[in-house]
DNA sequence: CCATTAAAAACCC
DNA sequence: GGGTTTTTAATGG
């Protein structure tokens, strides 16, 4: 394997108080992998043997119900720590990561685990606010299934995608990463012919341009007022 | 208001 | 071409 170049991991939450020798330290341990997209980073319910960092690309977090449907959790964009099993005391991925777009990662050895925590200062920080923030997410989106209607959780569901991963393009800002109706119907609890239906709306009123699995979100606060945010 | 069903068009390898 | 994605309409809870 080629070695990893230092400036990769050094500007990241979980790394940015850490010396030179450190993160090389922490670089010579690591593996490194590309994953094309579609495919999977672990499974869930696997043994969590590694941790990973996402370097590049989006990582689309799915649930697998028991009657095999499934539901988007999350999408994770990069720099964020995924696969942190034992940071929640577990032995098993609680879900599956998917490759949304091609993907970078690092990982190491579940087993270095303890070591990271303890001996590099601020990563146990960050992964605390890192899990803190996907359960503040959480029960944001268990209040919204509750209490909002379909349109308000899909135009809050792709803002949320085009704040975390948007990038400008001419007339608007694009999620930087292939979704189709059926993803977001997934990840709000509807069907993908309604969020067809919503796109269709609202591309003739001029707040989004969509092709297949491309939407560019052209007047983001129009959307902001539909997701009902906080008025 | 929204899911379901059905059918067809548009897209991409 | 053939599978996938998207659109549109009709029906019903």
């Amino acid at each position: 394997m080629k070695k990893l170049d230092e400036s990769l991991i050094a500007p990241l939450p979980p790394f940015r108080k850490l010396d030179r020798a450190q993160i090389r330290e922490i670089l010579d341990q690591a593996t490194s992998r590309r994953h094309d997209e579609g495919t999977e980073i672990f499974r869930g319910g696997d043994e969590a043997d590694r941790f990973f960092l996402l370097l590049d690309g989006v990582a689309r977090v799915v649930r697998v119900l028991p009657g095999g449907e499934q539901v988007i959790v999350r999408h994770i964009p990069p720099g964020q720590l995924i696969g942190i099993a034992p940071a929640l005391g577990r032995a098993t991925y609680p879900a599956t990561a998917v490759a949304a777009s091609e993907a970078l990662t690092l990982s190491w050895p579940t087993r270095l685990w303890p070591g990271f925590m303890s001996r590099y200062e601020g990563f146990a920080t960050e992964t605390w606010a890192t899990v803190g923030q996907r359960l503040d997410q959480l029960h944001d989106d268990m209040a919204a299934l509750a209490t909002q209607a379909v349109e308000q959780r899909v135009a809050a569901c792709v803002l949320r995608m085009v704040n975390q991963t948007g990038r400008a393009v001419e007339g608007g800002i694009e999620i930087a990463f292939p979704v189709t109706r059926a993803n977001i119907a997934e990840m709000t609890g509807t069907t993908l012919h309604t969020v067809s239906r919503l796109l269709s709306a609202w591309e003739k009123d001029g707040l989004v341009e969509s092709r297949r699995k491309r939407i560019v979100v052209t007047q983001p606060h129009k959307l902001v007022l539909l997701s009902g945010a906080t008025a």
